[in-house]
DNA sequence: AATTTGTATTTTGAATTCAAATATGCAACG
DNA sequence: CGTTGCATATTTGAATTCAAAATACAAATT
């Protein structure tokens, strides 16, 4: 009898820290906007200490700026700002694409196979919602492949910078039809433990979102609360 | 008159990061110790709060795990961790010199030359601490050269889970003579505009910094908290 | 002797309070 | 009308308090 069933336990400051980053993605709390104590405790019914506590792990991740005895606000990103985050992603995902090309199993080729066969279902359908989750864990996966998990937590820390415009960018049919090209370009370097294409054909995909995204600041309200459809890659 | 003079604020649990983050780099907070909340309050002077303030942003850094209930301990790096720090590592530093070797000034390169000569200088000397004083300027002002804040940063941040490691590295003089070789290969390929040359340049110069931390926990008391000398690369 | 139980002490997480800093509103003045 | 000065209200940073959880230790049980 020498199992151990851990009963997971959550701080309070945790909950708080994820409540808050959702509401930073979501728009509920606009870039720029002035993260209110008092406000926010009265919303999610806490004292302020496990708010406090929270906001300082946010502003760890850049995700919020502390001012000294003003308080934090959100970070709204610049142009240049998420040119140079994009350009830092890029290498991130370049090199967990060339990693995985490296390492990765049969069976977790298999996966990422079966998912890429999801995705093009939910393609096929013009189904964007169910596209993007599988998007998502596609890239999961390619990261978990690369086996080295503080290169997944980087990378996912970064693109928590961006996940709010990423949120907002929509798909048309032909963008959506060269994401889907590259989605398979990914997949043959994979297969084929091509390091140097899979390498390459990933930072053409982060690149290509940049560009998106990018796009998406100069025509659009970017940092308007009026979420579109979700977006990923 | 527009002009605006900042008064510089710091708050107290900024002022206790920076302590605690000191204090794990010289050893005196050992890797894997826990950080006991009346201890320290009692060391710095200070009350619970901005303590357990800082210990958030530390921990969002990954230089301290929070366990529910239980406070925080010092992360105590395993081998395959330090392994998965310096290929991230490899990877931003390379990234930096590429970018640095495309977008680096003319003035920039003559301060990395000066710096370059300096340090020289204290390798002729045999001055070891000043050998790493400019060694770490150099590396500064390549990575300020890229002209991407949030590389910058980044590097630093996963450079700082492995500087206690570093920091008790020494060099012999064949070890130190190949460091010096590859800075120069460093200058050469910046004074070149080679982003290959720059980027593999950089990326060798991390893997062996790697093998010899990697050495060191495998022959030495990595862990201690008595320093050797100060060591980067 | 080893294990379990009960109790006291310590530590941690969160709530509350206190004091300083900042923001806002309004009247007086040039 | 714009600026300055002052009072008041609000917010923030930090200290203190409260309560729950963890740890240490002694006594009881097997």
């Amino acid at each position: 009898m020498a199992e151990v069933i851990q009963i997971p336990r959550r701080t309070l400051h945790d909950e708080v820290a994820l409540r808050l980053r959702e509401m930073l993605v979501e728009g509920r709390i606009a870039p720029g906007a002035k993260l209110n104590e008092r406000e926010l405790c009265a919303l999610l019914c806490i004292s302020r200490t496990p708010l406090r506590e929270a906001i300082k792990l946010m502003a760890a991740e850049g995700l919020v700026d502390l001012l000294p005895n003003r308080g934090a606000v959100a970070v709204r990103l610049s142009e240049s700002d998420v040119v140079h985050a994009f350009e830092v992603l890029a290498g991130l995902e370049g090199m967990s694409g060339e990693l995985a090309a490296q390492r990765i199993t049969d069976s977790e080729l298999a996966e990422i196979r079966a998912l890429h066969y999801e995705m093009l279902a939910c393609f096929t359908r013009s189904d964007l919602s169910g596209y993007y989750r599988f998007n998502a864990r596609i890239h999961v996966a390619i990261n978990s492949a690369a086996k080295n998990p503080l290169l997944s937590k980087t990378y996912r820390e970064i693109n928590a910078r961006v996940q709010s415009l990423r949120f907002r960018t929509n798909q048309n049919k032909p963008m959506w039809k060269l994401a889907m090209k590259q989605h398979e370009q990914m997949l043959e370097a994979l297969d084929a433990r091509d390091s140097v294409a899979a390498r390459t054909v990933l930072v053409e995909h982060v690149l290509r979102k940049r560009d998106v995204v990018l796009e998406l600041m100069r025509t659009g309200d970017a940092h308007s609360s009026v979420a579109a459809e979700p977006g990923a890659t």
